[in-house]
RNA sequence: GCGCCCUUCGUCUAUCGGUUAGGACGACAGCCUUUCACGUUGUAAAGACGGGUUCGACUCCCGUAGGGCGCGCCA
């Protein structure tokens, strides 16, 4: 019998899903999916401060919009206190953490002070072996795990290898704080234990706590879990990973009309590969995706290879499809919910029939809905800067030589145009171009667009020639 | 300061001691073409540095440099 896969991902919940947390949880999910197992959701909020009902939603949707599920309803960390504090005791009753009644004063001199001493940073055991009677009246103490401090704790890492950390780098972190309030490390171990989490994937800021967390299972006379800690993500300059570069939410991604497909595809190449493989499905990643092809090394968020990737799926998404996903995506768009409210029966349709020539010429969904504004425009179009150039130079002399052909065009589709306007031109000398270019011009108001014989056809007859009698005139 | 980790084209990466160091994005050039795209062909582009080990190192070891992460009664 092998016992089936849990893994967890465990925000907390002070701010949106960010990029590296969707990854995070995109890895859990994937190892989850692919050994048959399922991945938790844990909600780590014992930061009563700073966590915030908005973030947790923001987080459920981020989740739900990238596709990852979870298995059972969100645990709240802070909802097991009591399990927490109970386990604080039980270490305190075995003698394995002890009281410290050091105030936070206390302490912000001792870090000063070794500081300006050029000394590690740690706490220097003051209470460990103190006598408790000694404790200084009102205090309400912290309790403090007894960590080992001679020899060394080792963390078995599926992606960073065999990680060695020295005891003596590693001080009686608190486990309980004054006010009765469990600390990170011990919730999480706690938590992760009692959830039966067998596979922990998480960043590599963690890779410390794991050797805290493994002195606290070991304490408890647990079992550690498997560890992975993938490397971060950077911005573009190396560094941390600023706003401007992509350490947004994910419903940002949402927002600037990446699709949830993409950006699991992109997101799972960075850091991980198989083979020379770039693009791939989900299913896909599940059947490969194992911890031994995490690099070690941190990866740069890329927008341009985001860019081309959403640009494949765009392209190679079916046109009912990804306009059922182009209308959903709307509301989150900027000027979205105005062309929304614009869509009617008759626009789907149009919509449907532009699909195909709008969705080779964009990579996001927000090119996407630039590209179909000329559907949407009311007559007289605005016309930018190229088009009235267009119109300006020649453009309305051809059109007026185009319009009456049009208007005695039996068949208003575009292959029946196309021909029609090629006779044309053939018959009188001219370049294709010295047409389509005009056409383009005064039927959508700029200089490019999708293939202009299928813009006339979409537009309809009334509405294209309309539009071509309003630049004439 | 202390500890841990990282280092192949600009970027993401392949390579798991023997390769003309491969692919992708991006860039550049050409082709296609009614615009823009798409597609397609091609070009430039990499083992941080210094020592070892070895018949042979991008690959193993040591050092240096650079970078990252951690060092809260935050998570």
């Amino acid at each position: 019998m092998s016992s089936p896969v849990v893994t967890r991902f465990a925000p907390s919940p002070t701010g949106y899903l960010h990029i590296g947390g969707g990854r995070t949880a995109l890895f859990n999910w994937a190892y989850a999916r692919k050994l048959g197992g399922k991945m938790l959701l844990r909600i780590e909020d014992t930061d009563r401060e700073r966590s915030t009902a908005d973030a947790i939603d923001a987080i459920i949707e981020g989740l739900t919009w990238l596709g990852l599920d979870w298995a059972g309803e969100p645990v709240s960390q802070y909802g097991r206190v009591m399990r927490h504090r109970e386990v604080a005791e039980q270490l305190l009753a075995q003698g394995k953490a002890y009281r410290c009644y050091c105030s936070p004063q206390d302490l912000e001199e001792m870090r000063a002070k070794a500081e300006a001493e050029k000394r590690p940073i740690r706490y220097d055991g003051t209470w460990r072996d103190r006598d408790p009677s000694e404790a200084p009246a009102g205090v309400k103490p912290a309790i403090r795990f007894r960590a080992p401090q001679e020899g060394e704790t080792v963390i078995e890492d599926a992606v960073q290898g065999r990680v060695v950390i020295p005891n003596k780098d590693l001080d009686d972190l608190i486990i309980l704080r004054s006010d009765g309030n469990p600390t990170y490390n011990l919730s999480v171990v706690v938590d992760d234990h009692d959830m039966g989490v067998t596979h922990i994937i998480r960043g590599v800021d963690h890779l410390t706590n794991a050797a805290r967390q493994t002195q606290i299972y070991m304490a408890m006379g647990w079992r550690v879990p498997h560890m992975s800690h993938i490397p971060l993500i950077h911005g573009p300059d190396g560094a941390k990973l600023s706003k401007r570069h992509g350490a947004l939410g994910v419903e940002a991604y949402r927002a600037m009309g990446y699709l949830p497909e993409a950006m699991r595809n992109y997101l799972a190449r960075l850091g991980w590969s198989h083979g020379d493989d770039e693009i791939f499905s989900t299913e896909q990643l599940v059947e490969w995706f194992n911890l031994e092809s995490i690099g070690k090394s941190a990866a740069r968020f890329d927008f341009a290879k985001l860019e081309n990737v959403n640009g494949h799926y765009i392209r190679h998404t079916p046109d009912a499809s990804l306009l059922a996903q182009f209308v959903d995506f709307l509301p989150h768009a900027e000027g979205g919910k105005a062309m929304l409210a614009q869509i009617d029966d008759a626009m789907m349709a149009k919509l449907l029939r532009a699909m195909p020539g709008l969705k080779e010429r964009a990579k996001t969904l927000v090119e996407l809905m630039k590209g179909a504004q000329f559907l949407f425009a009311q007559r007289p179009l605005p016309m930018d800067d190229k088009a009235a150039q267009i119109i300006r130079d020649g453009g309305a002399e051809a059109l007026a030589g185009l319009i009456p052909l049009l208007e005695s065009a039996e068949d208003w589709s575009a292959l029946a145009l196309e021909s029609l306007v090629k006779a044309h031109a053939e018959a009188q000398g001219l370049k294709l171009g010295k047409l389509a270019q005009p056409l383009r011009a005064a039927l959508t108001g700029t200089s490019t667009s999708p293939g202009i014989f299928d813009v006339l056809e979409v537009l309809g007859r009334d509405e294209a020639l309309g539009r071509l009698k309003d630049q004439v005139s």
